[in-house]
RNA sequence: UGGGGCGUCGCCAAGUGGUAAGGCACCGGUUUUUGGUACCGGCAUUCGCAGGUUCGAAUCCUGCCGCCCCAG
């Protein structure tokens, strides 16, 4: 298949929901050094547009640059630079790692130290992807921003909304829930509508060097999964330990290598034996070192307290569901005070929901569109 | 020192003559753009040690070692 054919049938104005003749638009493409933006890179190229990709250096630690898995650093900066060629394309690389460092890694860091569960792909997408990306392809007089995530953008009564993905083992609305209303506007999200095997399929097509490049998983900045050794580097007192206690009992059961070991729900790595049923992380008392415990009933949910919440568009009439976990399935829920402008406010699970975490988000769905979300600050036993 | 009890995988624990359950922990895998969860799989040729009885013992006998409780 050529190239050609393999971008046929894909209408490019539709796909970049921009106005004809896309020969006076300029797209700037976010290109991370995976296939994703890479065939967002292609199918922009394709379209007629002018096209400038862009990418952000976000690190560049010597461990975590060369493996696989990883995403804009070292090897995937080279791989978005030969894509940009292969394709004919402007691409520029911006500098981006001590912002990265304050805005992600670090905040990163010290949400564990508090005893919280971070997700550093939202931030991510929050600040270095989002408001810097946006500012910067604003500058270069863009008509719109396009990236690789797996989301859709649908025009609504009130605007462009943010759905989930068609491929829903894909989505990634998840960890897109903050996106602001006027990001949106600008915004584009060709792949939300395709399955992954055809991209990877264009991707081929195009004789895009990237096209069996394995997809990015765990957090693009850790090495080997070993989270805890990030968090000790930068902040080295998590490494501090403390007791393992019974949530109901108060007996102390163990020893803990640091709170930053822990995450609500956890199951493994307690390394306590001798019990009847398995032990489950309950709580975090951070200040006092302390890792609570108890059988899995314990860890369930009855509401969240969510914090900085955004909205996008109206909060609709249909019935609410939430997830809480990127894994997880949306499970019904109510709304309990404001949503959107960094307000705060309480979701009601309709049944008790195991594992909340302070720390992740709790993303809002109506069906497939993203209402909004925000972060669990704290949690009610049922 | 006398009386009693106990010693089975890292922990808890079943098994009292027929050839080592189970749970927890741990390890591996699957799943997965966060941490986890869940699921699947693995995990004692050996029952404190040394002898003996028996076709056959973790299970019976003897001795030794260790621990616990009561007594003093």
């Amino acid at each position: 298949m050529t190239a050609a054919a393999a971008l046929s049938g894909l209408d490019a104005a539709k796909l970049f929901q921009l106005p004809e003749p896309l020969g006076q638009r300029r797209i700037v493409v976010a290109m991370s050094g995976g296939v994703d933006s890479s065939v967002v890179a292609a199918l922009a190229a394709a379209s007629g547009a002018e096209v400038i990709g862009v990418t952000l250096q976000l690190y560049d630690h010597g461990a975590a640059t060369g493996r696989k898995g990883a995403c804009c650093a070292g090897e995937d900066i080279r791989d978005a630079r030969a894509v940009a060629d292969r394709l004919g394309i402007a691409h520029y690389v911006f500098d981006h790692e001590s912002r990265f460092r304050e805005d992600v890694v670090e905040r990163f860091a010290d949400d564990y130290l508090a005893g919280r569960t971070p997700i550093p792909c939202i931030r991510c997408n929050m600040g270095p992807k989002f408001t810097d990306l946006f500012a910067m392809a604003r500058e270069l007089g863009a008509d719109c921003l396009a990236t690789g995530h797996y989301v859709r953008r649908v025009g609504g009564p009130a605007g462009p909304e943010l759905h989930r993905a068609a491929d829903p083992a894909r989505d990634q609305s998840y960890f897109l829930y903050a996106t602001t209303e006027a990001q949106l506007g600008f915004l584009r999200f060709p792949l939300g509508g395709l399955p992954k095997s055809d991209v990877r399929r264009i991707a081929e097509a195009a004789g895009l060097r990237v096209a069996a490049k394995p997809d990015s998983q765990d957090i693009c900045f850790v090495p080997e999964g070993d989270y805890a050794a990030v968090v000790r580097k930068v902040r080295p007192e998590g490494a501090a330990p403390g007791e393992i206690v019974h949530a109901t009992s108060g007996a102390v059961l163990g020893t803990h290598r640091g709170v930053i070991h822990y995450t609500v729900g956890q199951r493994r790595g307690l390394e306590i034996g001798g019990q009847p049923e398995p032990l489950y992380v309950t709580g975090i008392d951070a200040p006092a070192r302390r890792v609570l415990v108890g059988p899995r009933r314990l860890l369930a949910v009855g509401t969240a307290r969510l914090v900085e919440t955004s909205r996008i568009g109206p909060l609709p009439d249909a019935p609410l569901a939430a997830k809480v976990r990127s894994l997880a399935k949306p499970v019904p829920v109510t709304l309990d005070g404001p949503l959107g402008d960094g307000a705060a406010t309480t979701i009601r699970f309709a049944d008790p929901e195991y594992g909340v975490a302070p720390g992740q988000a709790a993303v809002l769905y109506a069906g497939d569109r993203v209402v909004g979300g925000g972060w669990i600050e704290t949690t009610e036993a049922i």
